[in-house]
Parts: structure tokens; sequence; C-alpha cells
DNA sequence: GTCTATAAATCGATAGAC
DNA sequence: GTCTATCGATTTATAGAC
């Protein structure tokens, strides 16, 4: 007997997060170039065929990643600023959420957003959503926090643009060492606010 | 009039730090597999069959700068530990260093290395000579120095392996940051140590 | 919905002229 | 030493069978 509309509908929605769950984990190992269709098939447990038949093309699926990576990002960000607290405590809420990502499989989504911005290799549009969106949207975000938190004296008192930078720097690079060694260590918010915090 | 040969022998050497000196730029923004010989070749401004002619194959020249990266970090650890001082100048002295060579040209080849050692796009003799010659040795020989450091009480009683990977990371992260951002303002040496230090 | 076979395009690498 | 023309392999994307 046939299947209905319904079980088809659930279907194709399992095998498109199975897809993406696929590429993500291609992508991030091989970047957006190197990785091939078929490697994404593969990984997925199907045919490269039925990759085409749910997404438009190699582009379509690596955009659809970056937008899910950007939406995570800039919600951590929001949800920041509506904690409670000082504004450094509210750092680091946000610090122990994006390191609680790190330390999941959430690195792979850094590296997925990294690449989207460093490399050439990437389409315009994907870039132009990378502006309004994102990293520098989390960076910007998180300036006010920085100010914020000098004018109460929990912070260090230096060029807040610098200090975001340095923050980020570190949150990026502690996500590429997580992919980097199997087992890396990872610090808790407290060490890594160690680089903002005021001396006391 | 034809040419000696010490003036061939010239123009050769010209030619092959040419094109490294391009590859470097082209490889850093679209990754190994999506860089294309006739990019190289482009941006060095020489046709894409004169590349062949001074090196075997695209993997050759990746190699070939790697190697050069390689070089050059695993140098500036080899001074550090020669340096005069406490455990803590040393690490200073060679973040500095670090922080110097990303502020020039030096980004780019931690990009390089990064993606030899990230991406499974890289042949695998690359990685074998990554984990020989060097980001291993570089963050092996500074356990040392931070173990050093802990026990005079300059450094921060904790995990030194923890330690080390949250220094990489951010030097890491700084050398991307640099890279992605135009004019990313860059902190000193000190500013990076306060991850490390002891409170005093 | 899923697979296999195939068309079309791209790019690394070589050969040969100048 | 340098360039242009070309081969061959790989890969994206599609068409059609089941």
């Amino acid at each position: 007997m046939p299947r209905t509309e319904e079980q088809n509908q659930q279907i194709r929605d399992e095998r498109r997060e199975q897809i993406l769950q696929a590429a993500l984990k291609v992508f991030a190992r091989k970047g957006m170039a190197a990785a091939k269709i078929s490697d994404i098939a593969a990984e997925a447990g199907l045919s490269h065929g039925l990759v085409y038949h749910y997404f438009k093309s190699k582009e379509d699926i690596f955009v659809t990643l970056v937008k899910k990576a950007l939406q995570g990002s800039s919600l951590v960000v929001q949800y920041a600023q509506q904690q409670e607290g000082s504004p450094l405590q509210k750092l680091r809420w946000m610090t122990h959420m994006i390191l609680q990502h790190i330390a999941g499989e959430g690195a792979y989504l850094f590296l997925i957003m990294m690449q989207a911005f460093t490399s050439d290799a990437i389409p315009e549009e994907v870039k132009q959503m990378m502006d309004d969106g994102l990293a520098f949207s989390a960076i910007k975000a998180t300036l006010p926090l920085i100010k914020a938190g000098q004018q109460t004296g929990e912070i260090l008192q230096d060029d807040p643009e610098k200090l975001a930078v340095l923050y980020y720097s570190l949150i990026q690079g502690l996500a590429i060492s997580k992919i980097q060694w199997k087992n890396c260590p990872l610090p808790d918010a407290d060490m890594v606010l160690r680089l903002l915090k005021a001396k006391g």
C-alpha cells in the first residue's frame, strides 16, 4: 500500500537533515571547494543523485549551513544581552554557552563560518550574508558589553575594539584547536575572560 | 647576445620566488583545493605553463610553502629557549616575535599551516611533516616553558596542556582575524600573556 | 523516493612552437 | 625561458529507469 503524504513529508525532512549533517562534517574537514558531492553522499549513506534531489547545488547546501550557523550565533548574543546581572556576568554567560557549543558538534559550524569569511572561493551572496548577519554583528554586539564593563570597572581599560578582537580570536582559535586535536582540553569561561578582566 | 649561465640562474631564482609569493596569497585566500594553477599564474603575472616549468605540481608548491612555514615556526621556538631571563620573559619574547610576524605577511603562512593541519584535502605526506616538524613541536616546546614558569610562580597553576592550548588558540585566532579584517588591531605580547600569568 | 548512466564543464598537467 | 594548444581525468549536474 502506498505511503501517505505525511509519511512522504517526514521522509523528505529526514533526508534533508541527514544530508545537511553529513555535509557539515565534510565541509569542515575538506573545505567547500575540496568537498565533493559524492563525499557528502557517501557520508550520508546515499547516492549522489539523491543529494541533487534535495538541494539545487553544492553551493546551496553550503549556504543553508552558513545560515544555520548565523542564526545560532546571533541568538546567543541576543540572549546574552537579555541576561540579568553585570556586563561581565553577561559576558561570562555568553562565553559559557559558546564553549559548550564548541565542545559538542558546534565547532564544525565555527569552521564553516570561518571558511565563508576567509575564503575567496565562497560566492558573493554568502559573503554579503556574513557582513549583515554575523560575525560582525556578533563582534559589534559584544562591544557595548565591553564598554559597559569598562564603566563599571570590571573590564580592563583599553581600546574596546582591540579587546573584542582578542576575545573573538580566542574563541575562533579554540574552535579550530578542538577540530585539530581529538581530545583537546577546553578552558572554562573564566579562563577565557582573564583576557578582558581588570586586575582585581 | 646570449645570456650567461649566471644570469639564467638568477632569472630562475626570481621566477621561483615570484611564484611562491603569489601562491602563498592565493592558497591562503582560496585554500589548497580551490586554488587554481591559473590563479597563481595570474597573480604572479605569467602563464600557467611556466608554473609547471618551475614546480612539478600544485601540491609541490604547497609543500614548499608549508616547509618554509615550518622552518620559521621552529626557529622562533628555538631562539626563545636560548633567550636569557625567566620562563615568562622567554615566552614574552617569543610572543612578541610571533605577533610581529602576524602583523606582516606572516599571517598568510599561519593560514597555510592551519589548512595543512585541519583539512583532509591535504596529502598525507604533508600531514606527516606537520606531526614531525611543527605545530606539535611548537606546542610541545612551549610546555616546558609553561611548566618552568609555574615552578617560579610566574604562571598560573593549572593544567599545563590546557594553558598551552589556550595560548596557541589565541595566536592562531589572531592570525585569522588579521586576514579577515583589513586593519584589525593586534594586541601586544603582555596582552596575550594575561591568559597565562599568575595573579600578581 | 531512490538509484545508475551519462552529458557538460572544469582544471591539472604535458607537448611543442617561438 | 616563455607561451599557447591540447589531452586526460575528475566532478558537477541531469535524465531516465525502477
